[in-house]
DNA sequence: AATTTCATGTAACCAGTTACATGATTCA
DNA sequence: TGAATCATGTAACTGGTTACATGAAATT
């Protein structure tokens, strides 16, 4: 079995967006540029060369739409290959690392996760999302703790490292909440009485 | 007058690191592997030759421990122009593209900026924060209710997006709780009464 | 005696940024 | 008529990743 060539966040984003609609490099820039989805700021020196590499690698495919114009607009459709590595990559276990070092990562997978995976797939990751949250959250309290033992003036340090702890903290309640909103309350029960 | 070069997230974790204490290669290698502090990991390929880098620019200056040995451990101190260039640098006014793109940048920055500039600064600093979050926040539920009017059977775009919403709530929050914490309240007015 | 930790670095590769380039079409 | 938008791309540069390499000192 060949290893998995690695999905970096950028090359996700565009595949996931793909995998939404097809588009073209263009549209992919204007979402990149405008929209909240993709802090990713895309220039074209980093959107077509990957949207050849993607294409090189048979995981999209490029439909060329005004074929006579000199530069004719291509629209790109996620082909086999490439739904199939993006599903693999998207129901990866969530490690301790991603939680630590790649949350946007995890942000933007969950985001695609919808319509790749279906809801059982989606409130599991959310599981495994919480877990690794609630576990990591005693350990930056550790590193607070050791942190406010050398007291400064103005200790920014301090609470940059609050706030991140709050982040996680934010992190798991939402976690919580979108997996209460996702499972089947089994036609919520009518109050007795 | 000649532009200021450009602080990658990086180079202004190195530097204030440095800042905070003269520090080797390897302790920063440590410190980004092991904190909290700097999701940025660190090979000794990217650590190594952007000290080199910075040497050449004398913003930092190398002190060889160990002369003697083979390897021996350097260690760097902050050098003037350093110390100038990070201070101007984590000064800089937040911008709408800072809160968009770069809010872990910003948070570097206010982490070391107690020490660099004092509680004046750090609070207006906060201010000016706060306010790009609260404008941004709007923008954010424009875009979560155009999502909202295209009903997924499990639409994890919008709870992605709506993670987002209240990151930028809790910054809000955050900030607030910060600048309350540095103004100076004349001593607490005690409880009348 | 073997493993881990301290400590620094290089080389090949890859990908992203900036700036540049082209030219049609639509709008003011 | 001039500006903005649509639309795609290349070239030079920079910097980060991975993997490799070296070797002393401390620990087990």
């Amino acid at each position: 079995m060949r290893r998995d060539e690695p999905i970096s966040t950028f090359l996700l984003a565009i595949l996931g967006l793909i995998a939404q609609a097809p588009r073209s490099g263009y549209d992919l820039r204007k979402i990149f540029s405008t929209t909240p989805m993709g802090h990713f700021s895309s220039s074209p020196g980093a959107i077509y060369p990957a949207l050849g590499r993607l294409e090189k690698m048979k995981w999209i495919e490029g439909r060329i739409e005004n074929p006579k114009t000199l530069r004719p607009r291509q629209v790109f459709r996620l082909a086999p290959k490439g739904k199939e590595a993006l599903t693999r990559h998207v129901g990866q276990p969530v490690t301790h690392d991603d939680i630590v070092w790649k949350v946007d990562d995890l942000l933007l997978r969950f985001g695609f996760m919808g319509d790749l995976l279906g809801r059982e797939a989606t409130v599991q990751f959310l599981g495994e999302f919480l877990a690794r949250v609630e576990a990591y959250i005693p350990v930056l309290k550790q590193h607070l703790e050791s942190l406010a033992r050398h007291p400064a003036p103005v200790p920014t340090g301090r609470f940059a490292l609050e706030h991140g702890i709050e982040s996680y903290e934010l992190q798991a309640r939402w976690a919580r909440r979108v997996i209460r909103e996702l499972s089947p309350v089994s036609k919520r029960r009518p109050r007795a009485g």
